[in-house]
DNA sequence: TTCGTATTTCGCAAAATTACGAAATATAAA
DNA sequence: TTTATATTTCGTAATTTTGCGAAATACGAA
């Protein structure tokens, strides 16, 4: 009783927080539905300024939800797929106490 | 081209907002076991003081996760199953995205 | 009425978030 | 070397979040 958060509450937490902007939000849509993408191309999608849209892009990279490859002058945004599949599970049995789907994510992963 | 954000973008976003922090993610999790719980009940479990918990119960309340039934001196939270439906819906749509794009984006890194 | 209980609201402070434009950075192309 | 391009970092400001203890609130019980 009153101990610490535990490490699934902090994470969900943590995934929960890098999703907590719409840009946030918007920026995973878009490189969930085109494999990867420039900064300067969702620049032209998000209505903020670009300094802006890279500290959102600084969130999602802490929070571990995206990898940027450098390709100078341009970044490629990719989804970190490791990451994204241990958010997806949380959230699943967060939302959805039908544990089938995680036994099968835990049992496909590495 | 940069317009707003989509409704379904600022949904996702305020419900994630909502459980961006451990203590709501703990005080969701008490409440979907046990259906209701009284702040102080949750007060023993939950490391933080009584007045910082309140303020979190109010933030989860505002965004439509939980509602409070007055039974002074005491009060009842709930979850509001209305809207946990939605943000169920909402989170699971979000995250079952066709996982084959993210191959793609795999193959085509460079 | 007075006391006890449960909870919130108030007052405050520290820290984090969000935002922008300007300047800096790093490379390729001319 | 100079120029163009893409993006980030810097500097700054406004707002929000998180936290606590003290005081206020509302009721039932003594």
């Amino acid at each position: 009783m009153k101990g610490k958060y535990s490490s699934l509450q902090n994470d969900l937490a943590r995934f929960s927080k890098a999703l907590s902007h719409p840009a946030r939000v918007q920026i995973m849509e878009i490189l969930l539905s085109q494999s990867c993408c420039y900064s300067g191309d969702m620049a032209t999608e998000i209505p903020i300024a670009r300094s802006t849209l890279s500290q959102h892009l600084t969130e999602l990279k802490n929070a571990g939800l995206i990898d940027g490859e450098i390709e100078l002058p341009r970044i490629r945004y990719c989804v970190n797929t490791e990451n994204w599949e241990k958010a997806r599970i949380l959230f699943l049995s967060f939302f959805d106490k039908d544990i089938s789907i995680i036994d099968d994510a835990n049992s496909c992963r590495k």
